[in-house]
DNA sequence: ACCTCCCGCCATGCT
DNA sequence: AGCATGGCGGGAGGT
């Protein structure tokens, strides 16, 4: 019904007007990315079925494909072009295909497989629509036609968008419709992503597999019993993938289907996926780490080898689509044992929970993210009418339903503040230029980007802001009022109050967001989202408001938090077998998941089997829960802040765009960086055109040190201490360091048991993976000098001296979780590995001598 | 031989 | 029943 009444809605509108411009803008960004191979040129229209594979593309088409194989350059413009036939001239497209294929280009033609990998496809698909689309506009999106229009089967078409969804860039209105949301929600759904992977302990996950997998590698007899305590305690926070979907407050799930949905997996293992990225300090994951943690793997033992091959697969479909965002590169870090597949974050830096560390130190990341302080304040506004209780009831399901309704009408209506320019300004205003006026535009601008990033980010920044809001983007506390404002008009939906019912499946968590200010809900298990609300606290950190750090909901809670949390999952879990996954929780189940796995056939009886009985259960409970259910599926959440987009995004734009333009170039993170006082503007406009490398990023050793978590998770850590890990992991730093094997900026995550193994340090080389040239270089924290790094904001004050024992200014945190972030980058560590980035050139730049170690870092071309 | 990951079967759920 | 979604993993292209 609803649906139907949107689709109606959106109908009249849709997409095409507004977007096709602004595509323009996307795609010359894209472009610059890594970008597989792609040609992705003609994609037409023909419908997917019809066409199929099979289906020739034009013979030019093949030898641009050809040629595009030569030069990554040429691909980036057939790309390009591709976009625009797509979204231009379908027709031409379509009619240049059929009319001649002879038989040797007919097969050259033949879309290869790489023609049709879900990256390219995502390629396609971005460049349909801006990357800051104008709200004021209709943008929705038919899926339909898109799987038509991109010529290919609708399933692929739900790969891409439920990654987007997972980060709110898209939202699914009805059936078969979704609105298109581009980045401007992105940097806070990441910051919001960021806060619950630390509250999540993410990091220190890692540090435990890579240590783990450290120590079989030669010491079969190690102490495991420690590790795998810890990995235990935090799989089980981890563990349930089903836990969450982190929401945010205009970007919620509308459509009760979506809802409904049990699992959400892909999208919830994008989320995870990203949260990795977000905690971890190298920012670069490897598929395998990524997929332990987020099969939940209670013991590596267990894990199941289809499972573990079936996760690998879904991650790489999300890395693509991932990597078409720009958001994470290709990368293998290089171990002892060979090369792993891996992948670098290389979208913004977020601060983290914004509210709360803003006095610390933080890394240059951070800095960015940091003037957020102030936007931290205006977030205080949000805490604090997220964290009561929330309870659900029907009537004002509905309410928020209606609002919601209201709210989009609004929204589209042209009355929105913002500008409408932004996008179009920043492309330019001829819609259809032709192509290869496009190209030039776009070689150009690539080359200018190239040339003078710097400048360009600087300038490019003011000016959108401008543009694109009304509001100036730039990090100004203005920004945060403007953003807390917004939502606060709204606020009479983000209050809606779940309440949180066994029966209800999730109970969404609002918590308060920092930079964007609007918060977010996160579904929990009924279980754990109880232990979470009620306390919300704030964690003691700077933010006036407690509810900056309230992202994580845990630490509200209590020490145990952790525990509990695991344990309420799996209670939750078992509770309520229907909502998410359906096995993974169950204690007994797991095992009986793993056996069989043989077949699907198999497994899918067994799962069946499970699911019967959960079923049933469901449905019992279905009967109480009905009404809500009804109404709101799941209680999955809502608030809504929605406007946020404006707002939030001031912040984000300016950082993004920076981005955008130039995404070979990302943030540099001032060596200095502790030191300097810089805004984060400024810091953005820093850019390293070539490329610089971090050696911190580098890959750690399984052992050695993984990421610490971040020290932004401000309250979180802060405000419940655990116990376990804190000491163990100050203590391995401080050994390790003594040892001469950590240098001081390096950290050791905190793990929890003592690492046994002293970690080795190994010059680490980095080879850009991507095939985007351009790309490969810019890595965005390079830092040049030893000592600094953007890292985390913790270390940076202690760059470069060894100190055994880190010392925050947070404080609180610091002994627990977090170590030292190194501040400094060079030195990365770790172990035995080196990264190596696929990208095309390999060329070694150089080698930086670290306090320890050297690294080399080179830029490879794989391919 | 391994890495990627496309393809599409088919389960799941809503309409 | 029919359609929309999307989990899942076989198996093939790439390297």
């Amino acid at each position: 019904m609803e649906n139907e009444k949107e689709n109606l809605f959106f109908e009249p509108h849709k997409r095409g007007l507004m977007k096709t411009p602004l595509k323009e803008s996307i795609a010359a960004n894209i472009v610059l990315t890594e970008i597989q191979p792609d040609f992705g040129p003609l994609t037409t229209p023909t419908k997917p079925k019809e066409i199929s594979q099979g289906e020739p593309w034009t013979p030019t088409a093949n030898l641009k494909m050809l040629i595009s194989a030569v030069s990554p350059e040429i691909r980036n413009r057939d790309q390009k072009r591709g976009l625009f036939d797509s979204r231009n001239g379908l027709p031409e497209a379509k009619d240049c295909l059929h009319e001649h294929l002879s038989g040797d280009e007919y097969e050259k033609s033949q879309p290869s497989r790489k023609e049709k990998s879900l990256g390219l496809l995502c390629h396609k698909f971005l460049a349909r629509y801006p990357n800051y689309p104008n709200p004021a506009v209709n943008n929705d999106i038919c899926l339909d036609e898109v799987a038509e229009e991109l010529n290919v089967e609708r399933r692929r078409i739900y790969d891409i968008v439920n990654v987007l969804e997972s980060l709110h860039m898209v939202s699914r209105l009805a059936k078969n419709r979704y609105t298109w949301h581009g980045r401007h929600n992105l940097n806070k759904t990441l910051g919001t992503l960021k806060s619950v992977g630390e509250e999540n302990k993410y990091a220190e996950q890692i540090m435990m597999i890579k240590k783990k997998e450290y120590e079989q590698e030669f010491d079969f007899s190690k102490t495991y019993s420690i590790e795998d305590h810890i990995i235990k305690s935090n799989t089980g926070q981890n563990g349930h993938p089903d836990m969450c979907f982190v929401e945010l407050p205009g970007v919620e799930f509308r459509a009760a289907s979506v809802n409904s949905r049990k699992d959400k997996s892909l999208r919830v293992m994008s989320q995870k996926f990203v949260m990795l990225f977000l905690v971890s300090t190298p920012q670069i994951v490897s598929l395998e780490i990524a997929a332990k943690i987020l099969i939940g793997e209670d013991h590596v033992e267990d894990l199941d080898r289809s499972k573990f091959k079936t996760k690998i697969r879904r991650l790489y479909d999300i890395a693509n689509v991932l990597s078409s965002l720009n958001l994470i590169k290709k990368v293998h870090v290089t171990e002892e044992r060979g090369r792993k597949p891996a992948f670098k974050w290389t979208g913004p830096e977020i601060s983290p929970s914004p509210c709360g560390l803003g006095p610390v130190p933080l890394l240059p990341s951070d800095l960015e993210a940091k003037r957020p302080s102030k936007d931290n304040c205006a977030k205080n506004l949000f805490s604090t009418r997220g964290k009561p209780n929330f309870t659900r009831h029907p009537s004002l399901i509905k309410l928020v339903k209606s609002i919601e309704n209201d709210r989009r009408k609004i929204n589209s209506a042209p009355s929105s503040p913002i500008k409408t320019n932004k996008a179009e300004s920043s492309r330019n205003s001829a819609p259809f230029p032709s192509k290869m006026a496009q190209l030039a535009a776009i070689c150009k601008m690539q080359l200018e980007e190239q040339s003078s990033e710097p400048r360009k980010k600087v300038k490019v920044q003011p000016a959108r802001s401008g543009q694109c809001k009304p509001v100036a983007p730039l990090d100004t506390p203005a920004n945060a009022e403007l953003d807390l404002t917004a939502p606060s008009l709204i606020q009479p939906l983000g209050v809606v109050p779940l309440i949180p019912s066994p029966l209800s499946p999730a109970v969404p968590v609002i918590l308060p967001q920092a930079p964007s200010g609007p918060s977010y809900a996160i579904y929990l298990q009924p279980a754990q989202a109880q232990t979470v609300t009620p306390p919300q606290g704030l964690s003691p950190t700077v933010c006036p408001t407690p509810s900056c750090k309230a992202t994580r909901s845990k630490d509200a809670a209590d020490a145990t938090t952790e525990k509990a949390t695991s344990d309420a999952t799996k209670s939750s879990a078992s509770t309520r077998p229907g909502s998410l996954l359906p096995v993974p929780e169950r204690p007994g189940a797991k095992n009986r998941d793993k056996e069989p796995a043989g077949e699907r056939g198999s497994k899918r009886a067994s799962l069946l089997e499970d699911s019967g009985s959960k079923k049933k259960f469901k449905e019992d409970l279905k009967g109480l829960e009905n009404v809500s259910t009804t109404l709101f599926p799941s209680g999955y959440l809502i608030p809504l802040t929605q406007c946020s987009s404006l707002g939030a995004e001031s912040i984000l734009s300016s950082k993004e765009n920076s981005n955008t333009l130039s995404p070979n170039h990302r943030i540099y993170s001032s060596p200095i960086t502790g030191v300097i006082p810089v805004t984060s503007s400024e810091l953005t406009a820093v850019n390293f055109p070539s490329f610089h490398v971090t050696p911190l990023k580098l890959m750690v050793s399984p052992t050695s040190v993984a990421g610490v978590p971040v020290g932004n998770s401000p309250a979180l850590t802060s405000s419940h201490p655990v116990p376990v890990q804190n000491p163990s992991s100050a203590i391995v730093n401080f050994t390790l360091q003594h040892l001469g094997l950590l240098s001081p900026s390096v950290q050791v995550s905190a793990s929890p048991g003592a690492v046994p193994v002293s970690p080795r340090i190994e010059a680490v080389s980095v080879v850009p993976d991507n095939a985007g040239t351009q790309q490969g270089r810019a890595t965005r924290y390079d830092s040049p000098a030893p000592g600094q790094n953007q890292t985390n904001g913790q270390s940076v004050a202690l760059t470069g001296t060894q100190q055994p024992v880190p010392v925050t200014p947070q404080g609180s945190q610091s002994v627990a979780e977090s170590f030292f972030r190194t501040p400094g980058g060079p030195v990365k560590l770790t172990g035995p590995s080196h990264v190596d980035f696929d990208g095309a050139n390999k060329t070694s730049v150089g080698t930086l001598f670290v306090p320890q170690r050297k690294l080399e870092v080179s830029t490879e071309d794989v391919h």
